[in-house]
DNA sequence: AAGAAGTTTGGACCGCCGGTCCAACTCTAA
DNA sequence: TTAGAGTTGGACCGGCGGTCCAAACTTCTT
C-alpha cells in the first residue's frame, strides 16, 4: 500500500455533535453488545463512524472511558434506590439495585472491583454510608461496617459478573455448571466438595446475594447493639 | 533487517530443565517484580533466557499462566492455615492468611476476583466450607454463608490490592490518600463525604478487613442461633 | 467582506502485545 | 547407526492503545 494518501474530501465537519457524553453513550452500547474484550478504540470509532483522533480529543484514554461508563450506570442506580424510610430496607434495595445493574451490564462488575478510587465506587460508598448513619451505627464502627458491606457487594458483583460473562443462555449455564461440578467431584472425593458442587448449580445467584447482605446486616446490628464493650479496636488516645 | 537468519548454533538443548513448574515459578517472580502489567510473555522469555515457543510448549496461554501462579500462592496458604481447634479462630486465621498473601502479591487479588471457577478460588471455597461445617452452620444456610464469606474476602482483597498497586511506599500512600480525600471533600460538602474522606487515610486496612470478618461471623452465629424460623429460602418440595 | 485564530476531525504511524508455526537441534530406543 | 519423538528459539501475523498532524470547518475581529 505504502501511503497513497488520497486526499479526497477529508475531514468535513460532522453535522451531529460528537461530545464526550455521546462517546460514553456509545461506549456503553459497545460494552453491552460485545463485552469488555470487545471494547477497543477501533470498534468505538467504527460504531461512531469517526476517526481515532476524535475520540482521544474528548477522552483521555481507555481507562477514563471505562470509568466514565461505569460511573454513568452506577450514578443512575444510586440516584434511584435509597428513598426507603427503613434504613435496613433501603440498604437491601440499594444492594439489589447494584446487583441487577451488574447483571444487566457485567462489565461494570469487573470495572468496579478493579479500581477502588473511581467515582462510581465513591457513589456507592456515599449511599451505603448515609444509610448506615441512619441505621444508627456509631462512629468508630461506622467505617468498618461500611467497608465490610461495600467490599461484599463489590466482591459478589465481580464474581457473579465473571460467572455470567462465561455463558450466555440459561441452558448453557446449567450444562456448564454441571460439567464443572462433576469435574470437581471427580477430582476430590471430600464430602465438602460434593456438597459445594451440588450447591453450585442449585442455588439462585440473586437470592444468595441477598442472603449475604442479610448476614452482614445482622452482624452489624448485633455488633452495634452489643455496644462499645466489644474488642476496643480504636483505643482512646 | 529483513530476515538475515544467521543459523549460528541455534537451539542447543538447555542443560537446566525447563519444566512447567519452573515457568510458573518464573512467572511469580516477574509478577512480584514488575506487577500484573509487567507480565508479558516476552518478559518471561527474557527472564528465562529462552524463546517464546518453549513457553507455549509447556503452557496453554497467558490466562493459564496467571491461574497457575495464583493457585500456587493460594495453595500454600490454604495448606498452612486452618488447623485451629476453634472454627471461628480458624476462619479468622484463614481469612487473614489470604489477606496477607494478597498484600504480598497484589496481582493474586485481581486474578482471584476475575475468574470464580479457577482452582485457586476452589481451594478457598473448600477451606471456608469445611470450617463453616465445623462451626455447625445447618445445611440450607451453609451455601449462603460460604458464598457471603468467600465473596467478602475476595472483594476486599481485590480492593486492597488495587489500592496497594497504585502506590508503593507508605509515605506516597499517605500523601496520595490525603490529596484524594481533599478532592472528595471539596467536590461534595455532604458530611458523610467528609467522614468517609477522613476515614480513608486513618484506618488500617488489615484491621478493617478483620473487623469485616468479625461482622460476618457475628451475623452467621446470630442467624443460625435464630434457627430455621427465618425466611424460608428453600421450601420443602 | 475577508482574513486570522481557534477548534474539530480522520487517518497514518509507532511500538508493543499474545499467539502460531516450523526448521533446527538433542535425546532415546531399536 | 538411524528413525522417531521430544524440545527449543525466533520469524511472523493480526491487532491493540496511543501520538501526531494537516485538512476542514467555525467563530471572532476588523
Amino acid at each position: 500500500m505504502m501511503d497513497m494518501t488520497i486526499p479526497t474530501s477529508r475531514n468535513t465537519r460532522r453535522s451531529d455533535a460528537l461530545s464526550r457524553d455521546r462517546i460514553i453513550e456509545a461506549t456503553i452500547e459497545v460494552l453491552d453488545a460485545a463485552g469488555e474484550a470487545g471494547l477497543t478504540v477501533r470498534a468505538l470509532t467504527a460504531h461512531l463512524s469517526t476517526g481515532r483522533g476524535t475520540i482521544y480529543h474528548h477522552v483521555a484514554n481507555k481507562e477514563d472511558l471505562l470509568a466514565a461508563a461505569a460511573d454513568d450506570i452506577v450514578g443512575r442506580v444510586t440516584a434511584e434506590a435509597g428513598d426507603d424510610e427503613d434504613p435496613e430496607r433501603a440498604i437491601r434495595a440499594l444492594a439489589l439495585a447494584i446487583f441487577d445493574a451488574i447483571d444487566a451490564h457485567p462489565w461494570v462488575g469487573t470495572q468496579l472491583s478493579r479500581e477502588p478510587r473511581q467515582p462510581a465506587v465513591f457513589r456507592i460508598w456515599k449511599s451505603v454510608g448515609s444509610q448506615l448513619q441512619r441505621l444508627g451505627v456509631p462512629g468508630p464502627a461506622w467505617a468498618d461496617a461500611g467497608s465490610a458491606l461495600v467490599n461484599y457487594v463489590l466482591g459478589a458483583a465481580a464474581q457473579y459478573a465473571a460467572g455470567a460473562r462465561r455463558v450466555t443462555s440459561d441452558a448453557d449455564r446449567k450444562a456448564y455448571l454441571e460439567t464443572l461440578a462433576a469435574q470437581w467431584a471427580q477430582h476430590d472425593p471430600d464430602p465438602i466438595v460434593q456438597e459445594t458442587a451440588s450447591q453450585l448449580y442449585e442455588h439462585d445467584d440473586r437470592e444468595q446475594f441477598l442472603a449475604g447482605v442479610d448476614i452482614f446486616l445482622t452482624g452489624i446490628t448485633a455488633t452495634t447493639a452489643r455496644g462499645k464493650a466489644s474488642r476496643s479496636r480504636i483505643a482512646p488516645s
